[in-house]
DNA sequence: AACCCGTACAACCGCCTGCTT
DNA sequence: CAAGCAGGCGGTTGTACGGGT
């Protein structure tokens, strides 16, 4: 089927965006609300595309945005997250409060990707900012950066296939299926697997639903979707596919454990806990 | 001062999913 | 059920800027 523009693109601004245009785009989201963002530039006034509304809206404008300044420990949380979801830059900006895809992606593109491949190459890792000490684990050499990061590269598709070696089929076949159970489609495993029980599997299904019953969840606790007041501590985190939980007992979680407070990552957020908690799940997956 | 080059990042583009009609 | 629409996502591009020569 046929598919029109999202906007004429004639007579239209194109480009970096003036502070006049903010300021309209700003004044009438607060007025009418962010959607219908195709009608959103005429009944404005912006000569713009509603899309490039939108993201001008979300990446920039939205209230809440934090800009510039990517501090180490969210490098390190963006780089674990990262090998741990592969280039789904929503899901990784959702895990940091104020940040968005866009700036996490270009921080990536332009920082993170080369040193990691540097740190493939040769273990002392450079960060940025050498003048600034490391954190304490990072000193510590976790089990995960010495090794390959097998990064993700898709081409705007949804992640629903993951490669597992044959050691996790069981494990996550079972929560797939749990999940899944009224969906034909993860059938698929179990045929799949019995033809094939030599090689690596190719499982159809999805990946957040693999996540959200245990892992996910817990991944939630740990990076709380932007604006999300967690009421759950990360002490919690008996993951289902971890014998051993050791890496997650650290201090900071057995403090949180110990004070009623509803954990906030924005308050005083251990990353260096939930970097191990990562580098846990990461040898895993 | 002029030029070149690399980097950073804002914005655009095409494709996808989910919902509505 | 198919068409159409709205919104979202990730990849890519364009350009401003700073440092080096």
């Amino acid at each position: 089927m046929g598919r029109r523009p999202c906007c004429a693109k004639e007579g239209l601004n194109r480009g970096i965006w003036t502070a006049g245009e903010d300021k309209i785009l700003v004044d009438y989201i607060q007025a009418h609300g962010e959607g219908k963002w195709r009608d959103l530039p005429q009944q404005a006034g912006l000569k713009r595309c509603g899309k490039s509304c939108r993201l001008r809206w979300l990446n920039y404008l939205r209230p809440g945005i934090k800009r510039g300044n990517i501090s180490m420990d969210e490098e390190e949380l963006i780089i674990r997250l990262h090998n741990l979801l592969g280039n789904r830059w929503s899901l990784i900006a959702g895990r940091l409060p104020g940040r968005t895809d866009n700036e996490i992606k270009n921080h990536w593109n332009t920082n993170l990707s080369k040193r990691v491949q540097d740190q493939t190459h040769q273990n002392p890792v450079k960060w940025s900012n050498e003048s600034e000490p490391r954190s304490e684990l990072s000193k510590e050499e976790s089990p995960s950066r010495s090794e390959p990061h097998p990064v993700i590269r898709t081409k705007a598709v949804r992640c629903t296939r993951v490669i597992l070696p044959p050691p996790l089929i069981d494990q996550v076949a079972g929560k797939a299926t749990s999940v899944h159970n009224s969906n034909s489609e993860t059938s698929s495993y179990s045929s799949t697997r019995q033809s094939d029980l030599s090689s690596d599997f190719l499982a159809d299904f999805n990946i957040d639903d693999l996540l959200i019953p245990d892992e996910a969840q817990n991944l939630d606790s740990c990076f709380p979707l932007e604006g999300e007041k967690v009421d759950c501590y990360p002490s919690d985190l008996t993951l289902s596919m971890h014998d051993d939980a050791e890496g997650i007992r650290s201090e900071g979680l057995e403090r949180w454990r110990d004070t009623d407070e509803p954990f906030q990552p924005n308050a005083s957020f251990d990353f260096n806990s939930l970097a191990s908690f990562l580098d846990s799940d990461v040898d895993t997956i």
